[in-house]
DNA sequence: GAGAACGATTGACCTAGTACACTGGGCCGG
DNA sequence: CCGGCCCAGTGTACTAGGTCAATCGTTCTC
């Protein structure tokens, strides 16, 4: 019998050892938690800790953070399937916002925006779907912060090329890439407006900068900036739909396809657009070649508007 | 009694009228099925449903295709309330598609796209979700569908202002105006691929058409009546990410509205965007004013494509 | 030693899309 | 007259996805 002297935390551990030598608890069942083994006998939580932290040591349980202690197995018998599913080299580190960006970023990137879920997510992450709320507020919140992660991507140049419309080709075929790569972006946030995407903001700010000393009012330099901004989007809008489209039909692509073609195909030859039944495909397939046309007749547009003011 | 050389059906007819005028049978109580009537009196489903119809041309039933038949009062008087629900002067005729797709637009226009769920759709039409399928293949081509109604309303004007620039100009303020009607409209096609959306491919048509005799190629002609449409997208885009803003916060509305304030200003009190700092909302809230700038650009650069050729 | 704060985790709830099976009336060939 | 087939409409139910609430072990602070 153990004297009263005896820390009181000993005093638990034994009397549990001795339940779970007895099979009164055998492997796999759940420990009491702490709070509970604090209330049934009167202690602190620092004590129950205690028991829960000298048990540990001894091998009898074991205990996952957020998902309670079990009694462990004995030694010697090894558990059928680990419960581990991933790979990680890394050695799981506290996530961080960061790495969660990017990870939805790269999922967006190869599948779409819409395969991003918080399950897939917290998957990739090998963590639960709702540790990701530690670090976004929500889907809608995750969806506009990895739009201002993949914003902040490319440096902007400092001083940029000479001249207007070397820098505004820049910056407008600078987004277009960073469209092309990330392309579920344009679908993510508003180009227009661009506050609270910081990021995005420095784009702005950056074109505007560039549109300095021409005589222009503050309101026209802002309309440049956002008109600028907005010819990426429908392209590559456009570009993401054709990808989707085809992901989303999966094995059945070359069905989907073939008949998407004969509807195409019905429709053109119905003789109700003749002139869109000439010209097909070569057009529309090239985006970048589309993207550059809107783009040329915009600034040549603009310079017009420079070099004679209304 | 009936002769047994009397036609079964006529019968069966006699016996069920006479349960209904005992009160046997009630205002509102459902008949028995054809096939419950072919199965208690051993006949054919062909003979039951002569006597549905008989019964149906006296006016002691109504019925409904798809579910089921019902003893209707008697002239005169009036169902206290009924059991439908929705407003409905049309006499709920069999679902069409058309009606259908309208009920859509009605919803998106009000409350969004991401209000049209099929559940919803189906309520405000009195019927079951399921019921929906019947008319469309799912909700991704319901969407689609609902643009290319949509599209279809506008009359083009057949042979149009003259002058192409007064053509493509009215083309382009037609799809802003559509698309301010519908501010759904943006986010459910891609401008860039008519295909499939014979009304817009319409659109296109026009277009093409208005290019005719300026000595341009094909594929110019594709490229700028493309542009010519991708100018709409992403400023109507913008207006509708707005809204659709303000209403999914509904009641917190002005704490959001606040929010946000308070977050862009202290972003572009920062100091890191002077220039974007300096004009803000006057420009940015004149979503028509952007929109007019954008296409008077672009026309002025293609004029100067259609006067000097490369 | 006690308690508050924290990050992680599970379970449950709600919405939404839609496959499946069934019922009901209409119609056609024997 | 009969049997069977077809289409329209419906109810059930399964799945996926976003998110709240409760709970767990840990740590930091009095």
């Amino acid at each position: 019998m153990p004297s009263s002297k005896e820390p009181p935390y000993r005093r638990i551990v034994a009397e549990i050892r001795a339940r779970i030598q007895a099979g009164d608890l055998r492997p796999g069942d759940r420990m009491p938690s702490i709070r509970q083994i604090a209330q049934r006998w009167g202690v602190a939580v620092a004590t129950a800790t205690r028991v829960m932290a000298t048990l540990r040591d001894e091998g009898l349980v074991e205990t996952k953070v957020g998902a309670g202690t079990v009694i462990s197995t004995p030694a010697g018998q090894k558990r059928p399937a680990a419960p581990r599913r991933r790979q990680d080299a890394a050695p799981k580190q506290a996530l961080d916002r960061k790495q969660v960006l990017r990870t939805a970023i790269a999922i967006a990137d190869v599948e779409g925006l819409d395969a991003v879920s918080m399950r897939r997510l917290a998957a990739e992450l090998d963590v639960g779907p709702m540790s990701l709320y530690r670090h976004v507020a929500g889907k809608h919140e995750l969806v506009t912060q990895m739009a201002d992660e993949a914003f902040g991507e490319p440096e902007l140049p400092v001083p940029g090329p000479d001249g207007w419309r070397a820098k505004l080709e820049l910056i407008a075929r600078l987004q277009w890439r960073l469209c092309r790569r990330h392309l579920w972006l344009p679908g993510a946030v508003s180009f227009i407006r661009p506050l609270f995407v910081p990021s995005m903001m420095a784009h702005t700010e950056w074109t505007l900068r560039a549109l300095d000393g021409l005589g222009l009012t503050m309101s026209t330099r802002m309309r440049e900036a956002l008109t600028l901004h907005a010819l990426v989007i429908p392209v590559a809008q456009s570009m993401a739909a054709e990808v989707e489209a085809e992901q989303e039909t999966g094995v059945t692509l070359d069905q989907w396809r073939l008949s998407q073609r004969k509807r195409a195909g019905e429709l053109l030859g119905s003789g109700r657009f003749p002139l869109l039944a000439t010209a097909q495909e070569d057009v529309v397939s090239d985006l970048d070649g589309l993207f550059e046309y809107s783009l040329a007749r915009h600034l040549n547009g603009f310079a017009a508007l420079v070099e004679d003011p209304p």
